[in-house]
DNA sequence: GCCAACGTTGGC
DNA sequence: GCCAACGTTGGC
């Protein structure tokens, strides 16, 4: 089983959209190294760590898994979208999704600065200098160790 | 709003 | 294939 760390704009969809929702596909994604992962590397039952991004309070918010295989985002052929790719056709997808499913939420945040406070999640492409890619891999030791930093009930 | 870092595009 | 210009990300 793998881990990942996938990024959101709360405004867009958050933690509290994917509990309401219970079940969401992840689309949008228009990166090649995301979609990669996605397509290539992420099975069903794996982990997802649920971050916020461009927010007031940007850091890990709860904990989703993957629930689906990758499959074509419809919305690259869809010319109203935001995230319509003219240079893609249901013949010849360029883009990927996938189903992802709620777990639970965090007791409080687990913030970026935070994180960045942890010499075991130094290597975390979330704390590298210039990283931006939205969807990135978390080892196991990762995943623990972050997760021990929740708060206590 | 600023800006550093990175990815993509397109002319050559 | 190079690389300048441009667009996006995302913390601050």
């Amino acid at each position: 089983m793998n881990y990942w760390l996938m990024k959101s704009e709360p405004d867009v969809f958050s933690i509290d959209d994917l509990a309401r929702k219970q079940i969401s596909p992840w689309d949008g994604v228009r990166n090649y190294q995301a979609r990669n992962y996605m397509r290539d590397s992420m099975r069903i039952g794996d982990g997802v760590l649920f971050y916020h991004s461009s927010c007031a309070e940007p850091g890990v918010v709860g904990i989703a898994r993957i629930a689906s295989a990758a499959r074509p985002d419809p919305s690259q052929f869809d010319p109203r979208s935001e995230y319509h790719d003219a240079k893609a056709t249901p013949e010849q997808p360029r883009w990927c999704l996938v189903d992802v499913a709620f777990v639970r939420k965090l007791r409080g945040v687990i913030r970026l600065e935070r994180i960045k406070q942890e010499p075991a999640l130094a290597r975390m492409p979330l704390v590298q200098r210039g990283s931006r890619l939205s969807i990135t891999p978390v080892t196991a030791a990762e995943w623990n160790h972050l997760l021990s930093l929740e708060p206590s009930p």
